[in-house]
RNA sequence: GGUCUGUUCGUCUAAUGGUCAGGAUAACGGGUUUUCAUCCCGUUAACAUGGGUUCAAUUCCCGUACAGACUGCCA
């Protein structure tokens, strides 16, 4: 039989790091057992509801490269896969389950609900939830209640006796007592729409589902579910449910963490790449050793009984080391590209400084971890002004040593600069420059690179150098000097 | 309160009825180096706890503790 799983999140705000696994997750499942990833969209909540959500979870998974075999908008044979626009099926089922006895009206007041909340809550009471006020309504009473104008929403009949069991791949069978699952829970709201529950139940029924792969938040909810899917008379899907992703202090991972939004990771400077092999790793491993993986890799290895049971955190520092590594692994142009975003988003750079950007990377790429660590490492181009001196003067050096160093360190670099020569042939030049003079290599490199840079610290000169255009450094070199020889005077 | 689930280095994890319990990251130390990084080498660091089964338990079973999730006309 084909595989067929799908992602069904809820266009409530942006897409997150849980969320995201659970989506790979389901999408790696599928490609690797040859079936079908289905992207649905859940937007029933329509208090919550929002556009910009609804592209952002377009946009997520268009970054991540994550396709999905049968979509939204298209759908399938059964009708497009936005819950929105499946509003009359979910009112028949609801309507076919209170014909057959399996569900009811209920008119209860949300200020009733309110105040039975209250009260099981001030009793302490082991059972809270609806009473079953309206579920043995006669047609009279309902009649009087319909007169008076109350929308009812319909509840589905929690058989009172018994235990409901469904089985998890990962955890094994899981039983509840049918008086533990939630008592006689909404289907239908009273604005028509239905509930996750019913919703969630139809479709994956309709769209042939045949895995639900989701986090395990949901797994109390899974008896009802069951529940529901026998009412129907419908064959009752593989369950696996995956473990949490947690903040650092064990609690379900949030914006008090820190940055959740795959939105935020993505404006910082992540690569793609990172974000989907870190987050892979968070529940789930190949062997314990392997760690990288591009997502091509995943699409065939993935596997479902490697997936942990136990909660995972989420490690910012981690991520951070493999957004460096795959860094690493961009060519100067790739990564130039995206580069540039970020210094004309920074007012530095724009598109005619492209070359000289491409001349600068090589020498930044092992120095950055998120793509917008080059901001502040290019302060230099906005020039501050005359240096201090003493920034000038390398430790262990004097001020008219410094400015003999600067001086033929300037006549050398002008002219391997003017002849063409590569970093590595001005780099050997200096070198050899300082053993003339019979001093450090950081007695020619650092006057260098704080007359051209300002800073003490800072890339490579000449990459700087090749960023700021050589006329620009040339004058900053002989400005230094400048200053230097007042120093000495 | 009730129900369910989980527990291996700080973190992500691997393996196993008999192993020096492995890898990665982080931390720390050392080396290379023109700053900062990178790179290389090394060190510290884990089977939650009690009881059982067994010749043997981190591994199997039961309890305890701790943690988390759920308990909505949210999903």
């Amino acid at each position: 039989m084909e595989v067929r799983v799908r992602y069904a999140p809820s266009p409530t705000g942006l897409q997150h790091i849980g969320g995201v696994r659970t989506a790979l997750f389901n999408y790696f499942f599928a490609k690797a057992n040859g079936g079908k990833f289905i992207l649905r969209v859940e937007d029933t909540d329509r208090e919550r509801y929002s556009d910009e959500s609804l592209q952002d979870l377009y946009d997520t998974l268009d970054w991540l490269g994550v396709k999905w075999d049968e979509g939204p908008v298209v759908g399938g044979p059964c009708g497009p896969y936005i819950q929105s626009e499946r509003f009359a099926i979910y009112q028949e089922y609801a309507k076919k389950l209170v014909d057959m006895g399996k569900a009811y009206y209920c008119y209860c007041t949300a200020e009733r609900l309110e105040a039975l909340r209250q009260k099981q809550i001030d009793e302490k009471s082991p059972i809270q939830g609806y009473d079953g006020h309206c579920r043995d309504l006669t047609a009279e009473q309902r009649a009087e209640l319909e007169a008076q104008g109350i929308k009812p929403v319909i509840r589905l009949k929690v058989p009172r006796e018994g235990k409901t069991t469904f089985h998890d791949v990962l955890m094994g069978d899981i039983t509840r007592e049918n008086k533990d699952v939630s008592p006689d829970p909404i289907l239908l709201k009273s604005d028509g729409f239905p509930t996750y529950h019913l919703a969630n139940v139809i479709d994956d029924h309709m769209m042939g589902v045949t895995h639900i792969m989701r986090a395990q938040e949901w797994i109390p909810s899974g008896p009802l579910h069951v529940l529901l899917y026998e009412a129907f008379g419908w064959e009752v899907p593989t369950y696996c449910h995956l473990p949490m992703v947690m903040g650092s202090d064990g609690h379900k991972l949030s914006k008090r963490h820190g940055s959740t939004s795959v939105r935020d990771f993505r404006q910082k400077g992540y690569l793609p790449e990172a974000i989907l092999n870190y987050v892979s790793l968070v529940g789930w491993s190949y062997d314990g050793e392997k760690e990288f993986f591009t997502r091509e890799e995943l699409e065939k290895c993935f596997s479902m009984e490697k997936i942990n049971t136990a909660p995972g955190v989420f490690d910012y520092q981690k991520l951070d080391w493999f957004n460096a590594q795959y860094i690493r692994q961009k060519s100067d142009k790739e990564l130039a590209d995206l580069l540039m975003p970020y210094l004309k988003d920074a007012g530095l750079l724009d598109d005619s400084a492209y070359d000289r950007l491409l001349a600068f990377v090589p020498g930044i790429k092992e120095r950055i971890t998120l793509l917008s660590d080059i901001v502040p490492m290019v302060e230099f181009l906005k020039d501050k002004g005359e240096p201090e001196v003493a920034l000038l003067i390398p430790k262990k050096m004097d001020a008219s040593g410094t400015l003999n160093s600067l001086k033929n360190v300037y006549q050398v670099v002008k002219a391997g600069l003017e002849a063409g020569k590569n970093d590595e042939q001005l780099q050997q030049d200096l070198m050899d420059l300082a053993q003339q003079l019979g001093i450090k290599n950081a007695g020619v490199f650092n006057p260098l690179r704080t007359a051209v840079t300002g800073m003490a610290v800072s890339p490579p000169p000449f990459s700087c150098i090749h960023l700021m255009g050589n006329e620009e450094a040339y004058r900053r070199i002989e400005r230094a000097i400048g200053i230097l020889e007042k120093e000495v005077n």
